[in-house]
DNA sequence: CGTTTAATTTGAACATGTTCAAGTCAGAGC
DNA sequence: GCTCTGACTTGAACATGTTCAAATTAAACG
Protein backbone atom coordinates (compact mmCIF):
# COMPACT_ATOMS: atom_id res chain seq x y z
CA UNK A 1 0.00 0.00 0.00
CA UNK A 2 2.89 2.47 0.88
CA UNK A 3 3.96 4.39 -2.01
CA UNK A 4 8.04 3.55 -1.34
CA UNK A 5 10.62 6.34 -2.92
CA UNK A 6 14.05 4.41 -3.70
CA UNK A 7 16.20 5.16 -0.46
CA UNK A 8 19.76 3.61 -1.98
CA UNK A 9 21.44 3.12 -5.11
CA UNK A 10 19.70 -0.66 -5.25
CA UNK A 11 15.99 0.25 -4.37
CA UNK A 12 16.89 3.09 -7.94
CA UNK A 13 18.00 -0.39 -9.64
CA UNK A 14 15.19 -2.52 -8.75
CA UNK A 15 12.32 0.12 -9.47
CA UNK A 16 13.57 1.53 -13.10
CA UNK A 17 13.66 -2.13 -13.92
CA UNK A 18 10.30 -2.96 -12.87
CA UNK A 19 9.06 0.08 -14.35
CA UNK A 20 11.10 -0.23 -17.84
CA UNK A 21 9.72 -4.25 -17.57
CA UNK A 22 6.38 -3.22 -17.29
CA UNK A 23 6.41 -0.54 -20.09
CA UNK A 24 7.77 -2.92 -22.39
CA UNK A 25 5.73 -5.77 -21.37
CA UNK A 26 2.30 -3.40 -21.82
CA UNK A 27 3.76 -2.24 -25.19
CA UNK A 28 4.53 -5.99 -26.25
CA UNK A 29 1.53 -7.82 -24.90
CA UNK A 30 -1.05 -5.24 -23.85
CA UNK A 31 -2.05 -4.38 -20.15
CA UNK A 32 -3.92 -7.51 -19.07
CA UNK A 33 -2.06 -9.96 -20.59
CA UNK A 34 0.95 -8.83 -18.96
CA UNK A 35 1.04 -10.28 -15.40
CA UNK A 36 2.99 -9.08 -12.41
CA UNK A 37 4.92 -12.38 -12.49
CA UNK A 38 6.12 -11.62 -15.86
CA UNK A 39 6.93 -8.07 -14.85
CA UNK A 40 9.07 -9.26 -11.74
CA UNK A 41 10.48 -11.65 -13.50
CA UNK A 42 11.53 -9.41 -16.36
CA UNK A 43 12.84 -6.89 -14.01
CA UNK A 44 14.80 -9.55 -12.54
CA UNK A 45 12.96 -9.12 -9.41
CA UNK A 46 10.49 -10.86 -6.98
CA UNK A 47 6.97 -10.62 -7.20
CA UNK A 48 6.67 -8.25 -4.10
CA UNK A 49 9.00 -6.56 -4.77
CA UNK A 50 7.22 -4.77 -7.25
CA UNK A 51 4.55 -3.92 -4.94
CA UNK A 52 7.18 -1.92 -3.04
CA UNK A 53 7.65 0.63 -5.38
CA UNK A 54 4.50 0.41 -7.00
CA UNK A 55 1.16 0.08 -4.82
CA UNK A 56 -0.92 -1.80 -7.67
CA UNK A 57 -0.72 -3.03 -11.21
CA UNK A 58 -2.75 0.02 -12.36
CA UNK A 59 0.12 2.42 -10.64
CA UNK A 60 2.40 1.16 -13.18
CA UNK A 61 0.22 2.21 -16.10
CA UNK A 62 0.28 5.65 -14.98
CA UNK A 63 3.80 6.06 -15.28
CA UNK A 64 3.23 4.58 -18.89
CA UNK A 65 0.80 7.16 -19.19
CA UNK A 66 3.82 9.88 -17.87
CA UNK A 67 5.68 8.67 -20.40
CA UNK A 68 3.83 8.68 -23.55
CA UNK A 69 3.08 12.37 -22.79
CA UNK A 70 6.94 13.27 -22.39
CA UNK A 71 6.82 11.85 -26.41
CA UNK A 72 4.32 13.85 -26.71
CA UNK A 73 5.65 16.78 -25.04
CA UNK A 74 9.05 16.24 -27.63
CA UNK A 75 7.01 15.97 -30.88
CA UNK A 76 5.23 19.19 -30.85
CA UNK A 77 7.39 20.86 -29.53
CA UNK A 78 8.96 22.25 -32.96
CA UNK A 79 5.41 23.57 -34.46
CA UNK A 80 4.02 25.21 -31.30
CA UNK A 81 7.56 27.01 -31.24
CA UNK A 82 6.69 28.37 -34.89
CA UNK A 83 3.41 28.42 -35.95
CA UNK A 84 0.99 30.67 -34.54
CA UNK A 85 -2.05 29.86 -35.92
CA UNK A 86 -4.54 28.17 -33.94
CA UNK A 87 -6.20 25.99 -36.52
CA UNK A 88 -3.00 24.59 -37.18
CA UNK A 89 -1.59 24.30 -33.75
CA UNK A 90 -4.81 22.40 -32.52
CA UNK A 91 -4.59 20.18 -35.48
CA UNK A 92 -1.10 19.49 -34.86
CA UNK A 93 -1.25 18.80 -30.79
CA UNK A 94 -3.85 16.83 -31.41
CA UNK A 95 -2.51 14.37 -34.39
CA UNK A 96 0.40 14.21 -32.67
CA UNK A 97 -1.33 12.46 -29.84
CA UNK A 98 -3.03 9.48 -31.66
CA UNK A 99 0.69 9.41 -33.84
CA UNK A 100 2.63 8.79 -30.51
CA UNK A 101 -0.13 6.57 -29.25
CA UNK A 102 -0.27 4.37 -32.25
CA UNK A 103 2.07 1.60 -31.02
CA UNK A 104 0.34 1.50 -28.09
CA UNK A 105 -2.76 0.86 -30.14
CA UNK A 106 -3.47 -2.95 -28.93
CA UNK A 107 -3.01 -1.32 -25.43
CA UNK A 108 -4.84 1.11 -25.31
CA UNK A 109 -8.60 -0.27 -24.94
CA UNK A 110 -8.57 -1.97 -21.60
CA UNK A 111 -6.03 1.08 -20.75
CA UNK A 112 -8.42 3.34 -21.21
CA UNK A 113 -11.25 1.59 -19.20
CA UNK A 114 -8.90 1.13 -16.15
CA UNK A 115 -8.61 4.78 -16.46
CA UNK A 116 -12.44 5.74 -16.57
CA UNK A 117 -13.19 3.93 -13.69
CA UNK A 118 -14.24 6.58 -11.37
CA UNK A 119 -13.08 4.10 -8.44
CA UNK A 120 -9.32 3.78 -9.80
CA UNK A 121 -7.04 6.31 -8.52
CA UNK A 122 -6.11 6.53 -11.71
CA UNK A 123 -9.22 8.47 -12.88
CA UNK A 124 -8.64 11.46 -14.02
CA UNK A 125 -10.99 13.36 -12.96
CA UNK A 126 -8.97 13.93 -9.32
CA UNK A 127 -6.83 11.20 -8.15
CA UNK A 128 -3.41 9.95 -8.17
CA UNK A 129 -3.60 11.19 -11.67
CA UNK A 130 -4.33 15.06 -11.44
CA UNK A 131 -1.24 16.13 -11.41
CA UNK A 132 -0.21 14.48 -15.05
CA UNK A 133 -3.78 15.73 -16.18
CA UNK A 134 -2.90 19.61 -15.18
CA UNK A 135 0.03 19.43 -17.11
CA UNK A 136 -2.11 18.00 -20.02
CA UNK A 137 -4.39 20.89 -19.70
CA UNK A 138 -1.75 23.32 -19.40
CA UNK A 139 -0.16 21.91 -22.74
CA UNK A 140 -3.53 23.10 -24.09
CA UNK A 141 -3.33 26.42 -22.43
CA UNK A 142 -0.16 27.06 -24.25
CA UNK A 143 -1.83 25.47 -27.51
CA UNK A 144 -4.37 28.31 -27.71
CA UNK A 145 -2.41 31.15 -25.85
CA UNK A 146 1.02 30.85 -27.86
CA UNK A 147 -1.43 31.20 -31.08
CA UNK A 148 -2.15 34.94 -32.61
CA UNK A 149 -6.68 33.58 -31.84
CA UNK A 150 -7.71 36.79 -30.41
CA UNK A 151 -10.44 35.14 -27.77
CA UNK A 152 -12.91 36.66 -25.11
CA UNK A 153 -11.49 35.73 -22.16
CA UNK A 154 -14.26 33.75 -20.37
CA UNK A 155 -14.39 31.42 -23.13
CA UNK A 156 -10.47 30.89 -22.59
CA UNK A 157 -10.40 30.17 -19.12
CA UNK A 158 -12.68 27.18 -20.01
CA UNK A 159 -10.57 26.32 -23.39
CA UNK A 160 -7.86 24.23 -22.25
CA UNK A 161 -9.96 22.08 -20.04
CA UNK A 162 -12.45 21.64 -22.55
CA UNK A 163 -9.93 20.96 -25.13
CA UNK A 164 -8.33 18.22 -22.98
CA UNK A 165 -12.22 16.65 -23.06
CA UNK A 166 -11.82 16.79 -26.65
CA UNK A 167 -8.72 14.84 -26.75
CA UNK A 168 -10.04 12.38 -24.69
CA UNK A 169 -12.74 11.58 -26.68
CA UNK A 170 -10.70 11.40 -30.27
CA UNK A 171 -8.55 9.15 -27.97
CA UNK A 172 -11.75 7.01 -27.64
CA UNK A 173 -12.82 7.35 -31.02
CA UNK A 174 -8.88 6.17 -31.86
CA UNK A 175 -9.19 3.24 -29.70
CA UNK A 176 -12.23 1.63 -32.09
CA UNK A 177 -10.52 3.04 -35.23
CA UNK A 178 -9.44 -0.19 -37.24
CA UNK A 179 -8.74 1.88 -40.41
CA UNK A 180 -5.29 1.59 -42.44
CA UNK A 181 -3.19 3.92 -40.80
CA UNK A 182 -5.75 4.74 -38.18
CA UNK A 183 -6.83 7.14 -41.36
CA UNK A 184 -10.15 7.76 -40.17
CA UNK A 185 -8.98 9.27 -36.48
CA UNK A 186 -6.70 11.56 -38.54
CA UNK A 187 -9.91 13.07 -40.98
CA UNK A 188 -12.22 13.01 -37.55
CA UNK A 189 -9.15 15.33 -36.44
CA UNK A 190 -8.96 17.53 -38.88
CA UNK A 191 -12.47 18.18 -39.52
CA UNK A 192 -13.41 18.80 -35.55
CA UNK A 193 -10.22 21.23 -34.76
CA UNK A 194 -11.47 23.42 -37.92
CA UNK A 195 -14.79 23.59 -37.08
CA UNK A 196 -14.03 23.98 -33.29
CA UNK A 197 -12.31 27.55 -34.53
CA UNK A 198 -14.71 28.21 -36.83
CA UNK A 199 -17.46 27.79 -33.96
CA UNK A 200 -15.28 30.21 -31.58
CA UNK A 201 -15.31 32.53 -34.33
CA UNK A 202 -18.93 32.41 -34.61
CA UNK A 203 -18.93 32.78 -30.53
CA UNK A 204 -19.37 36.63 -30.72
CA UNK A 205 -22.28 36.56 -32.94
CA UNK A 206 -24.73 38.48 -30.69
CA UNK A 207 -27.75 35.69 -31.39
CA UNK A 208 -25.52 33.16 -29.75
CA UNK A 209 -24.64 35.32 -26.52
CA UNK A 210 -26.94 34.05 -24.38
CA UNK A 211 -26.57 30.45 -25.20
CA UNK A 212 -22.73 31.40 -25.18
CA UNK A 213 -22.82 33.08 -21.24
CA UNK A 214 -25.31 29.84 -20.62
CA UNK A 215 -22.74 27.34 -21.54
CA UNK A 216 -19.66 28.63 -20.35
CA UNK A 217 -21.31 29.10 -16.57
CA UNK A 218 -22.12 24.98 -17.34
CA UNK A 219 -18.56 23.88 -18.21
CA UNK A 220 -17.49 26.24 -15.52
CA UNK A 221 -19.74 24.95 -12.08
CA UNK A 222 -19.40 21.02 -13.58
CA UNK A 223 -15.53 21.68 -13.39
CA UNK A 224 -15.66 22.97 -10.29
CA UNK A 225 -17.34 19.80 -8.62
CA UNK A 226 -13.84 17.49 -9.67
CA UNK B 1 -18.13 -19.73 -22.78
CA UNK B 2 -21.46 -21.09 -24.52
CA UNK B 3 -24.73 -18.77 -23.63
CA UNK B 4 -26.94 -22.21 -22.56
CA UNK B 5 -30.58 -21.18 -23.04
CA UNK B 6 -32.69 -23.29 -20.17
CA UNK B 7 -33.79 -26.08 -21.66
CA UNK B 8 -35.87 -27.74 -19.16
CA UNK B 9 -37.75 -25.98 -15.93
CA UNK B 10 -35.21 -27.08 -13.79
CA UNK B 11 -32.53 -25.09 -16.38
CA UNK B 12 -34.97 -22.23 -15.72
CA UNK B 13 -34.94 -22.25 -11.98
CA UNK B 14 -31.82 -22.38 -11.74
CA UNK B 15 -30.88 -19.42 -13.68
CA UNK B 16 -33.65 -16.95 -12.70
CA UNK B 17 -31.88 -18.14 -9.15
CA UNK B 18 -28.30 -17.07 -10.05
CA UNK B 19 -29.78 -13.94 -12.18
CA UNK B 20 -32.03 -13.06 -8.99
CA UNK B 21 -29.03 -13.35 -6.56
CA UNK B 22 -26.56 -11.54 -8.78
CA UNK B 23 -29.27 -8.71 -9.06
CA UNK B 24 -29.54 -8.26 -5.22
CA UNK B 25 -25.65 -8.61 -4.27
CA UNK B 26 -24.53 -5.96 -7.39
CA UNK B 27 -27.37 -3.69 -5.43
CA UNK B 28 -25.86 -4.43 -1.75
CA UNK B 29 -22.36 -4.74 -2.61
CA UNK B 30 -21.31 -3.29 -5.76
CA UNK B 31 -19.74 -4.96 -9.06
CA UNK B 32 -16.50 -5.72 -7.35
CA UNK B 33 -16.83 -6.62 -4.21
CA UNK B 34 -20.13 -9.28 -5.57
CA UNK B 35 -17.95 -12.57 -5.92
CA UNK B 36 -19.20 -15.29 -7.93
CA UNK B 37 -19.08 -17.91 -5.41
CA UNK B 38 -21.27 -15.53 -3.22
CA UNK B 39 -23.62 -14.79 -6.12
CA UNK B 40 -23.73 -19.43 -6.16
CA UNK B 41 -24.16 -19.49 -2.87
CA UNK B 42 -27.22 -17.45 -2.35
CA UNK B 43 -28.62 -19.08 -5.53
CA UNK B 44 -28.19 -22.40 -3.93
CA UNK B 45 -26.02 -23.37 -6.75
CA UNK B 46 -22.68 -24.37 -7.56
CA UNK B 47 -19.89 -22.02 -8.82
CA UNK B 48 -19.52 -23.70 -12.13
CA UNK B 49 -23.65 -23.45 -12.35
CA UNK B 50 -23.19 -19.84 -12.89
CA UNK B 51 -21.17 -20.04 -15.63
CA UNK B 52 -22.84 -22.24 -17.59
CA UNK B 53 -25.66 -19.55 -18.02
CA UNK B 54 -23.88 -16.61 -17.96
CA UNK B 55 -20.11 -16.58 -19.70
CA UNK B 56 -19.28 -14.25 -17.54
CA UNK B 57 -19.16 -11.70 -14.26
CA UNK B 58 -19.55 -9.30 -16.94
CA UNK B 59 -22.39 -10.69 -18.74
CA UNK B 60 -24.72 -10.38 -15.45
CA UNK B 61 -24.10 -6.61 -15.41
CA UNK B 62 -25.98 -6.51 -18.76
CA UNK B 63 -28.78 -7.91 -16.97
CA UNK B 64 -28.14 -5.52 -15.01
CA UNK B 65 -28.60 -3.41 -17.49
CA UNK B 66 -31.80 -4.19 -18.66
CA UNK B 67 -33.42 -4.06 -15.83
CA UNK B 68 -32.57 -0.93 -15.10
CA UNK B 69 -34.01 -0.05 -18.96
CA UNK B 70 -37.24 -1.34 -17.87
CA UNK B 71 -38.02 0.58 -14.84
CA UNK B 72 -37.21 3.66 -16.70
CA UNK B 73 -39.57 2.90 -19.46
CA UNK B 74 -42.44 2.23 -16.92
CA UNK B 75 -40.84 5.40 -14.87
CA UNK B 76 -41.58 8.00 -17.85
CA UNK B 77 -44.44 6.05 -20.09
CA UNK B 78 -46.86 8.63 -18.52
CA UNK B 79 -44.94 11.52 -19.23
CA UNK B 80 -44.37 10.18 -22.72
CA UNK B 81 -47.84 9.80 -22.91
CA UNK B 82 -49.16 13.31 -22.30
CA UNK B 83 -46.49 15.62 -22.68
CA UNK B 84 -45.61 17.39 -26.26
CA UNK B 85 -43.25 19.52 -25.36
CA UNK B 86 -40.02 18.64 -26.43
CA UNK B 87 -37.96 20.16 -23.52
CA UNK B 88 -40.37 18.70 -20.77
CA UNK B 89 -39.89 15.89 -22.16
CA UNK B 90 -36.40 15.32 -22.55
CA UNK B 91 -36.08 16.98 -19.14
CA UNK B 92 -38.03 14.40 -17.87
CA UNK B 93 -36.67 11.36 -19.56
CA UNK B 94 -33.03 12.02 -18.25
CA UNK B 95 -34.17 12.97 -14.93
CA UNK B 96 -35.77 9.58 -14.58
CA UNK B 97 -32.74 8.27 -15.86
CA UNK B 98 -30.79 9.50 -12.78
CA UNK B 99 -33.61 9.01 -9.80
CA UNK B 100 -34.10 5.40 -11.28
CA UNK B 101 -30.44 4.75 -10.81
CA UNK B 102 -30.54 6.52 -7.84
CA UNK B 103 -30.63 3.28 -5.92
CA UNK B 104 -27.42 1.42 -7.52
CA UNK B 105 -25.37 4.99 -7.59
CA UNK B 106 -22.62 3.94 -5.20
CA UNK B 107 -22.28 0.58 -7.44
CA UNK B 108 -22.12 2.87 -11.00
CA UNK B 109 -18.78 3.69 -11.33
CA UNK B 110 -17.02 -0.20 -11.50
CA UNK B 111 -19.93 -0.77 -13.62
CA UNK B 112 -19.71 2.08 -16.27
CA UNK B 113 -15.94 1.35 -16.18
CA UNK B 114 -16.36 -2.32 -17.49
CA UNK B 115 -18.75 -1.27 -19.70
CA UNK B 116 -16.58 1.43 -21.03
CA UNK B 117 -13.90 -1.15 -21.74
CA UNK B 118 -13.48 -1.42 -25.62
CA UNK B 119 -12.72 -4.78 -25.27
CA UNK B 120 -15.61 -5.72 -23.18
CA UNK B 121 -18.32 -7.72 -24.59
CA UNK B 122 -20.62 -5.03 -22.92
CA UNK B 123 -19.46 -2.01 -24.66
CA UNK B 124 -22.14 -0.29 -25.55
CA UNK B 125 -20.62 0.66 -29.45
CA UNK B 126 -21.24 -2.62 -30.92
CA UNK B 127 -21.25 -5.88 -29.05
CA UNK B 128 -23.54 -7.82 -26.85
CA UNK B 129 -25.03 -4.73 -25.55
CA UNK B 130 -25.74 -3.26 -28.84
CA UNK B 131 -29.73 -4.95 -29.02
CA UNK B 132 -30.04 -3.13 -25.40
CA UNK B 133 -28.49 -0.03 -26.28
CA UNK B 134 -30.82 -0.06 -28.97
CA UNK B 135 -33.65 0.46 -27.62
CA UNK B 136 -32.75 3.15 -25.47
CA UNK B 137 -31.87 4.94 -28.98
CA UNK B 138 -35.50 3.96 -30.24
CA UNK B 139 -36.75 5.41 -26.62
CA UNK B 140 -35.00 8.78 -27.49
CA UNK B 141 -36.81 8.91 -30.93
CA UNK B 142 -39.69 8.55 -29.07
CA UNK B 143 -38.87 11.53 -27.26
CA UNK B 144 -38.51 13.49 -30.17
CA UNK B 145 -40.92 12.05 -32.50
CA UNK B 146 -43.66 12.26 -30.02
CA UNK B 147 -43.17 16.23 -29.13
CA UNK B 148 -44.41 18.80 -30.97
CA UNK B 149 -41.05 20.25 -32.40
CA UNK B 150 -40.91 20.75 -35.72
CA UNK B 151 -36.66 19.61 -36.60
CA UNK B 152 -35.57 19.52 -39.73
CA UNK B 153 -34.93 16.22 -41.15
CA UNK B 154 -30.91 16.04 -41.51
CA UNK B 155 -31.21 16.85 -37.88
CA UNK B 156 -33.98 14.41 -36.51
CA UNK B 157 -31.96 11.57 -38.05
CA UNK B 158 -29.22 11.78 -35.72
CA UNK B 159 -30.74 13.36 -32.63
CA UNK B 160 -31.80 10.25 -31.17
CA UNK B 161 -28.25 8.94 -30.74
CA UNK B 162 -26.76 12.30 -29.88
CA UNK B 163 -29.40 12.12 -26.86
CA UNK B 164 -28.50 8.67 -26.25
CA UNK B 165 -24.77 10.15 -26.04
CA UNK B 166 -25.57 12.81 -23.48
CA UNK B 167 -27.65 10.40 -21.51
CA UNK B 168 -24.50 8.27 -21.05
CA UNK B 169 -22.14 11.67 -20.54
CA UNK B 170 -25.11 13.07 -17.71
CA UNK B 171 -25.05 9.08 -16.16
CA UNK B 172 -20.98 9.63 -15.87
CA UNK B 173 -21.25 13.31 -14.40
CA UNK B 174 -23.95 11.95 -11.87
CA UNK B 175 -21.40 9.04 -10.72
CA UNK B 176 -19.30 11.77 -9.25
CA UNK B 177 -22.11 13.72 -8.05
CA UNK B 178 -21.80 13.34 -3.77
CA UNK B 179 -24.28 16.39 -3.30
CA UNK B 180 -27.05 15.62 -1.12
CA UNK B 181 -30.15 13.88 -3.14
CA UNK B 182 -28.11 14.45 -6.28
CA UNK B 183 -28.87 17.64 -6.84
CA UNK B 184 -26.01 19.08 -8.79
CA UNK B 185 -26.62 16.65 -11.15
CA UNK B 186 -30.14 17.48 -11.85
CA UNK B 187 -29.63 21.21 -12.45
CA UNK B 188 -27.04 19.86 -14.93
CA UNK B 189 -30.04 18.67 -16.25
CA UNK B 190 -32.18 21.35 -16.47
CA UNK B 191 -29.81 23.36 -17.80
CA UNK B 192 -28.15 21.22 -20.62
CA UNK B 193 -31.33 19.87 -21.83
CA UNK B 194 -32.92 23.73 -21.98
CA UNK B 195 -29.64 24.50 -23.71
CA UNK B 196 -30.21 22.26 -26.47
CA UNK B 197 -33.80 22.67 -27.25
CA UNK B 198 -32.89 26.25 -27.56
CA UNK B 199 -29.66 25.08 -29.59
CA UNK B 200 -32.14 23.02 -31.58
CA UNK B 201 -34.12 26.21 -32.61
CA UNK B 202 -30.87 27.98 -33.53
CA UNK B 203 -29.37 25.45 -36.09
CA UNK B 204 -31.54 26.92 -38.31
CA UNK B 205 -30.00 30.45 -38.49
CA UNK B 206 -28.15 31.08 -41.80
CA UNK B 207 -24.88 31.71 -40.18
CA UNK B 208 -24.72 28.36 -38.67
CA UNK B 209 -25.82 26.54 -41.86
CA UNK B 210 -22.30 25.52 -42.58
CA UNK B 211 -21.31 24.54 -39.70
CA UNK B 212 -24.76 22.69 -38.69
CA UNK B 213 -24.05 20.86 -42.23
CA UNK B 214 -20.00 19.65 -41.31
CA UNK B 215 -21.25 18.82 -37.60
CA UNK B 216 -23.88 16.35 -38.66
CA UNK B 217 -21.69 14.85 -41.42
CA UNK B 218 -19.46 14.42 -38.85
CA UNK B 219 -21.55 12.64 -36.61
CA UNK B 220 -22.89 10.67 -39.00
CA UNK B 221 -19.43 9.53 -40.49
CA UNK B 222 -18.24 8.95 -36.92
CA UNK B 223 -21.53 6.37 -36.15
CA UNK B 224 -20.87 4.69 -39.50
CA UNK B 225 -18.21 2.86 -37.96
CA UNK B 226 -19.57 1.01 -34.84
C1' DC C 1 -40.36 -49.41 -16.82
C1' DG C 2 -35.61 -49.47 -18.91
C1' DT C 3 -32.52 -47.16 -21.95
C1' DT C 4 -30.46 -43.55 -24.08
C1' DT C 5 -29.40 -38.87 -24.92
C1' DA C 6 -28.81 -34.30 -23.70
C1' DA C 7 -29.11 -30.93 -20.23
C1' DT C 8 -27.48 -29.72 -15.93
C1' DT C 9 -24.54 -29.68 -11.91
C1' DT C 10 -20.44 -30.11 -9.48
C1' DG C 11 -16.08 -29.04 -7.31
C1' DA C 12 -11.38 -29.36 -8.06
C1' DA C 13 -7.85 -26.98 -10.51
C1' DC C 14 -5.72 -22.96 -12.58
C1' DA C 15 -4.11 -18.06 -13.27
C1' DT C 16 -3.32 -13.89 -11.40
C1' DG C 17 -3.53 -9.45 -8.41
C1' DT C 18 -2.40 -8.59 -3.78
C1' DT C 19 -0.77 -9.07 1.12
C1' DC C 20 2.41 -9.97 4.67
C1' DA C 21 5.58 -11.78 8.03
C1' DA C 22 10.07 -13.01 7.94
C1' DG C 23 14.57 -12.78 6.12
C1' DT C 24 18.57 -10.20 3.97
C1' DC C 25 21.32 -6.37 3.03
C1' DA C 26 23.32 -1.56 2.74
C1' DG C 27 25.00 2.14 5.03
C1' DA C 28 25.35 5.33 9.11
C1' DG C 29 27.44 5.99 13.53
C1' DC C 30 30.90 4.81 16.56
C1' DG D 1 35.59 -2.99 11.53
C1' DC D 2 31.27 -3.75 14.26
C1' DT D 3 26.71 -2.97 15.14
C1' DC D 4 22.28 -1.44 14.46
C1' DT D 5 18.56 0.55 12.00
C1' DG D 6 15.76 0.79 8.35
C1' DA D 7 15.45 -0.14 3.52
C1' DC D 8 14.85 -3.81 0.62
C1' DT D 9 13.63 -8.55 -0.89
C1' DT D 10 11.40 -12.78 -0.82
C1' DG D 11 8.05 -16.39 -1.60
C1' DA D 12 4.30 -18.51 0.45
C1' DA D 13 -0.50 -17.68 1.13
C1' DC D 14 -4.96 -15.76 -0.02
C1' DA D 15 -9.08 -14.27 -2.85
C1' DT D 16 -11.40 -14.53 -6.87
C1' DG D 17 -12.72 -15.05 -12.01
C1' DT D 18 -12.68 -18.86 -15.02
C1' DT D 19 -12.28 -23.65 -17.06
C1' DC D 20 -13.25 -28.38 -17.49
C1' DA D 21 -13.93 -33.27 -17.22
C1' DA D 22 -16.68 -36.13 -14.74
C1' DA D 23 -20.95 -37.06 -12.29
C1' DT D 24 -25.81 -36.50 -11.93
C1' DT D 25 -30.36 -35.68 -13.41
C1' DA D 26 -34.32 -34.79 -16.53
C1' DA D 27 -36.72 -36.06 -20.49
C1' DA D 28 -37.73 -38.66 -24.64
C1' DC D 29 -38.54 -43.01 -26.62
C1' DG D 30 -39.73 -47.75 -27.07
Amino acid sequence: MAIATPKTRRGETSRAAILGAALDLFQERGYEATTMRAIADRAGVSLGSSYHYFPSKEHLVLEFYRHTHELHLAAIAPLLGREKDLAVRLRGTIRAVVVTCEPFHAVAGSIFSTVANPASPLNPFGGAAKPLRDEVVALYDEVVRGSDARIASDISEMLPLTLWLYQMAILYFWIFDRSPGRLRTLEVIDETTDLIVKLLGLANLPVLRGSRKRLLGLIKSVVAST
